[in-house]
DNA sequence: TTGTATGCGTTATCAC
DNA sequence: GTGATAACGCATACAA
């Protein structure tokens, strides 16, 4: 920048303003140190920049991982979207450990990013290292896995409205009994994917029964166990709500293995979209749990928030709608196949990279 | 930091130097001022520090995208090493294009980045902002998609001993006429699986057939499609080597179509390790490409060429050694299954995250 | 519209 | 072993 303020005469003051489009800056001046700043290839040190104004274009992310089909879809989403509005992201993973979460946030904070976007480690029960966060005025929303309370900033999927509408699903298919294949309760998503689907039942004048609700830990194989006690049920069940799609897919490989037709003789759906539910025969109805919309959408509250700077906020939680794909696995009627087949897997299949 | 330096009635530099251990400070101001430094809950701005040493602990990243199952591993594998080493990760995406991938580079530049990692975009032909970064000094590491040549630092998969060890292991098997389902051959990548296919059926002794090989784009209804033509084949094969997993999925799906039996009538591998292959049926024999330790190891190389500091270092080629997975779409003999089963999806089978 | 002077938080240099 | 000082590159308050 000198170089550029001495070969031109002026002062850095004046390069500087005309670098960063200051309005009392002729556009004279501001061409010729632009075309002088392009010769002579100047980057500008966004650190400096940074450390003068205190802020910098950098959002950090802790996730637990970046593995397997929901996080990096999130924070693929949330990468496009900070780019597209001049940001850049810090990664780092807190492999399901707190202290590592802890750590994370640590080195967040001394790197100065502008804000924070987090979804919570699976062993973080003690929140006081947000509470540091926050005290240093720095944004923060949660995703996903959300600090609970009204008090938050947070983006999430509306699990409870995808176990409604998949319930409903299966009854709009005929089904007159449906059982659930539920997760651990003490997970919120588990719990309210549960709420939905026993929602669906009572508006739909159905009875709860305990019994066709059956709970795992939403493996494979456990699924298919399920399937095979529900099948030796005296009043088993014609539709199949799985809170997830392997324990789906295990129900589905049992169910033919019991020589049952799917979707005739059961139908069954899954939740989240995965990779394979459209390569199975038949494809597995689920939930497309929208990632990409989840990431952009805790970017834009984010973005809010640090545009907010510091001034009173009020706190908001925003539920994503959970998107149904319905597919062979419990279409049963004509015209069940509605929607188009959002393949998670199309993009990749002719992936160049193996 | 000068308020600790009030504090405790000495200079700021002394309390630079025991917050960084220097030598010549004693150990028992060592001691006051870290705890003062902990009361205080001090945080090191590693910005204004990263200005002042002309180096940063941050790494730039770019890769096309941060979807599909190689990618977010290979980052995964990345984050975990630079974690390890006390550097975080900064993180673009190119989206395929060459213009953004200019801009993400760009940026990097002027985060100050300590040194780059780049997987490059698919529309990249011309390579001359990677030489903006060399002509600056800073350390440039290539993974999976690298630029060819011997003077670049670069970490693949040999995909030539894939597609050699996936053929030996169909001749192990018993086959005699082995088809290759091969990709685009503008792609290393596939060229040089198709070589390894080639290697192995002349060391075999094999005649190569040109009307064994099927060129696709490997997506999973053109390998159905290949399949049928290759059992119409007055000597149809009896062993298909797919350079990809959908492409080899497609071919399986066929073959049971064809009321063929995978492996008896034609076993069937694929390339890639995709998270469906186990849960195909039956399962699908393929090779893993190893996308963490693809990570670590450009971390590895990345580090070596930064603390090299500028100093000749000549340019190093590591080639990943491939896995391969031997499963059942291939296993015809007794103990053809000793390879632990691999399983891309096992960790997320019961994911909280839905 | 432009320039001067100062400071962001840290560390390297040199002197003591 | 410790301290004073300058400097990293940039942005702004204030003056002109």
């Amino acid at each position: 920048m000198a170089d550029l303020a001495r070969e031109l005469g002026v002062s850095m003051t004046t390069i500087s303003r005309a670098l960063s489009d200051h309005h009392s800056i002729g556009p004279a001046m501001k061409q010729k140190v632009l075309k002088l700043a392009k010769k002579y290839n100047y980057q500008p040190n966004r650190l400096a920049s940074a450390l003068r104004k205190g802020k910098s274009q950098l959002l950090g992310i802790v996730v637990p991982y970046i593995e397997g089909r929901f996080f990096p879809s999130v924070v693929h989403g949330i990468e496009s979207a900070a780019s597209k509005a001049g940001y850049n992201v810090i990664i780092c993973q807190s492999n399901e450990d707190v202290a590592q979460e802890r750590r994370n946030l640590d080195i967040l904070l001394s790197a100065q990013v502008a804000g924070v976007l987090v979804s919570l480690s699976r062993t973080t029960r003690d929140f006081r290292h947000f509470e540091k966060v926050r005290s240093r005025g720095l944004p923060l929303v949660f995703f996903d896995r959300v600090v609970e309370g009204e008090n938050v900033n947070a983006v999430v999927l509306d699990d409870q409205e995808g176990g409604y509408v998949s319930t409903r699903h299966l009854l709009q298919q005929g089904c007159h009994r449906i059982a659930h294949l539920a997760g651990p309760q003490h997970l919120n998503i588990y719990k309210n994917r549960r709420q939905g689907y026993l929602d669906a039942l009572r508006e739909a004048g159905l009875p709860e029964d305990e019994s066709l609700i059956i709970y795992t830990e939403m493996a494979q194989d456990q699924g298919a166990e399920a399937l095979r006690q529900l099948m030796a049920l005296p009043n088993p069940p014609d539709g199949v709500f799985a809170a997830g799609d392997y324990s789906a897919l295990g129900a589905m490989q049992e169910a033919h293995r019991l020589g049952l037709q799917v979707p005739q003789d059961v139908a069954i759906t899954g939740f989240s979209n995965e990779t394979f539910t459209t390569i199975t025969e038949p494809p597995i109805t689920t939930i497309d749990q929208r990632c990409e919309e989840m990431g952009q959408a805790a970017v834009r509250l984010l973005l809010e928030l640090i545009e907010a700077d510091g001034r009173p906020f009020a706190p908001r939680h925003i539920a994503l709608r959970p998107e149904l794909l319905v597919r062979g696995s419990s279409a049963r009627t004509e015209g069940a196949l509605p929607s188009p087949v959002r393949d998670p897997a199309a993009k990749f299949a002719g992936n160049v990279t193996g």
